[in-house]
DNA sequence: TAATCGTGGAA
DNA sequence: TTTCCAAGATT
């Protein structure tokens, strides 16, 4: 079978097992005449880089109810963007979604690139995602290479070399399979086929539209592959976050600086995190309340043991940090989960109500 | 190039 | 409990 037999194998899947998404334009309806809104590929597109499906269908949901059209959003403050992302994770994808939206808004006349050069060139569009917006939302016949095109090759194709070391090889691969008719839908097929039938553990290879033709399937390491190079352990850092709540209702918090871990996100005042004990850093000369309770939280390359500290206030408190935020004002929801965790240890106690 | 950057679900 | 991993980008 060769590469066209291949793709057009996979189109035929497609057309009748593409998984219904809120983002996407199925392949009937697509082949009807319409085209997906090119703001609503990209913003899925973004919140899918690293992120699951399960995980990103609501935060779609609500920011399209939110923010109809890349103007909408463009307008938003940043904030409120910051806030209706808080808990999907990779916080530095916000900055840049608002970045991009107002570049597309302000100088693009609210259009979208339809070339994967110039979509390149926009903030937080790398090449996946450059790719996967030509392709899809503008049927050009990009090559999108992400995780999942990664393992379907490395099985179709059997190939042993580990990963990240393999990618140039899965690249060229992948780019002799997209064809030059429907590589919107092509791209999406590749991409349900590694999330369903291809998937990383047990894949289903007994009704694998490529089954006759994966090689790894025919030297039974299917599931061994794509290797890949060992990784680092992770170290554990510990942090004093502090929560202070005035006799208002208000809670003290800061909004961390743009760069770095959480940029940008609503949190509680407190010390580095370090592999070391921490010194105290309390935001406020008042008399603190060890309540003996500690978040756990694991990040991408550590993991995080926060004690916490609590204090009721008056409201003639004057923090060196941070500013008090009225009750009606503040969401929890607001606030990135490692923070959202803290706060719903303190909110329980006593010496804070 | 390699490190940094979140989170939650599955095994 | 721990590890793995998900439609990666940036520096």
């Amino acid at each position: 079978m060769r590469d066209q037999e291949k793709s057009t194998a996979l189109l035929a899947w497609y057309d009748i097992n593409a998984r219904s998404l809120p983002w996407r334009v199925g392949p009937a309806t697509r082949q009807a005449g319409v085209r997906p809104d090119p703001y609503r590929v990209w913003l899925s597109e973004i919140m899918l880089q690293q992120t699951t499906v399960a995980a990103v269908k609501a935060y779609f949901d609500r920011f399209i109810r939110l923010w109809p059209g890349v103007t909408d959003l463009a307008a938003a403050e940043d904030a409120t963007v910051m806030g209706e992302w808080a808990g999907l994770g990779y916080y530095a994808r916000a900055r840049n979604l608002l970045k991009c939206a107002r570049v597309v808004a302000h100088d693009l006349n609210g259009r979208f690139p339809d070339s994967e050069e110039a979509l390149r060139a926009l903030p937080g569009i790398g090449p996946y995602t450059a790719a996967a917006i030509a392709a899809i939302a503008f049927d050009r016949p990009a090559t999108v290479m992400d995780g999942n095109v990664e393992r379907v090759m490395a099985r179709l194709f059997a190939v042993k070399t580990p990963l990240p070391a393999a990618k140039p090889e899965l690249k060229a691969l992948a780019a002799g399979l997209t064809p030059k008719t429907r590589p919107g839908d092509y791209a999406q097929a590749v991409m349900d086929l590694g999330a369903t039938i291809c998937s990383p553990r047990n894949p289903a290879c007994g009704i694998c539209p490529l089954r006759a033709v994966c090689r790894a399937r025919a030297e039974g390491i299917a599931p061994e592959l794509p290797r890949k190079s060992p990784k680092k352990p992770k170290p554990t850092r510990h942090g004093t976050a502090y929560l202070a709540r005035r006799e208002d209702g208000a809670w003290l918090l800061e909004t961390r600086p743009d760069k770095g871990l959480l940029g940008g996100m609503l949190g509680w005042p407190g010390t580095e995190w370090t592999e070391s004990a921490p010194k105290e850093a309390p935001p406020l000369r008042v008399a603190w309340h060890d309540p003996g309770l500690e978040v756990r939280h694991t990040f991408t390359h550590f993991h995080l043991r926060l004690a916490l500290r609590v204090a009721h206030v008056t409201t003639d408190a004057r923090p060196d940090r941070g500013r008090f935020l009225p009750a009606a004002q503040f969401r929890p929801s607001d606030l990135p989960t490692v923070m959202r965790k803290a706060y719903d240890l303190a909110s329980r106690l006593p010496a804070v109500n």
